[in-house]
DNA sequence: CATATAAATACGCTTTAGCGTATAGCCGCC
DNA sequence: GGCGGCTATACGCTAAAGCGTATTTATATG
């Protein structure tokens, strides 16, 4: 049961905004924008600008697609003691 | 940069009915039925059972409302190739 | 079997996400 | 200054989420 290490790339997202931020940092690493998103989505650019900037009402398909389009994946976890904003390694 | 260990309970979830599936998981694990889940919460209990089913329109604030209720977390990270089906250590 | 507890469905209502389309605001750069 | 790429915003529309309330359909459990 021995774990690799795990990259600061890792995200806690604990509400709609901080999952928007990494959302946003991801597309940006990837050096794609918006529009680019959206071609591999088939969702509007304004509303990958919405989701980025944490809209509530996101829906989580929405969601699901712009995390496919981006290579990302969610994790669900026990809430650790970590502050959410934590950006580094937590483990 | 050395890791802890993670346990079984950290599930990889990259749809919304496996968001569903990890979200029933714990709350059955905490012993809480959906109707207490709507106490905790100003969710409707039929809410919580859609959210459970894996109802992809569920919005974001409502999922992250009862993921605090469950004492749950995301994490978002890059895609492994592990399957998303998951459920022992992927680490 | 009968009953109690839990989960899934139903109905009418209000609010809003995401859509297409278009434009306005930003910011860097020549 | 002026231009081009990128993101945020706007407008009208349709579909549907979540609401309150209530009931039906499992699923135990005595």
């Amino acid at each position: 049961m021995a774990c690799l290490e795990r990259y600061a790339v890792d995200q806690i997202a604990r509400t709609p905004k901080q999952i928007g931020d990494a959302i946003r940092r991801q597309r940006r690493n990837l050096g794609l924008n918006q529009t680019r998103v959206r071609d591999k989505t088939k969702l509007r650019q304004a509303t990958i600008s919405a989701v980025e900037s944490g809209a509530p009402g996101t829906q989580l398909g929405t969601l699901c697609d712009i995390l496919a389009a981006l290579d990302l994946e969610f994790v669900i976890r026990p809430r650790t003691k970590a502050k959410p904003a934590e950006i580094e390694d937590i483990f």
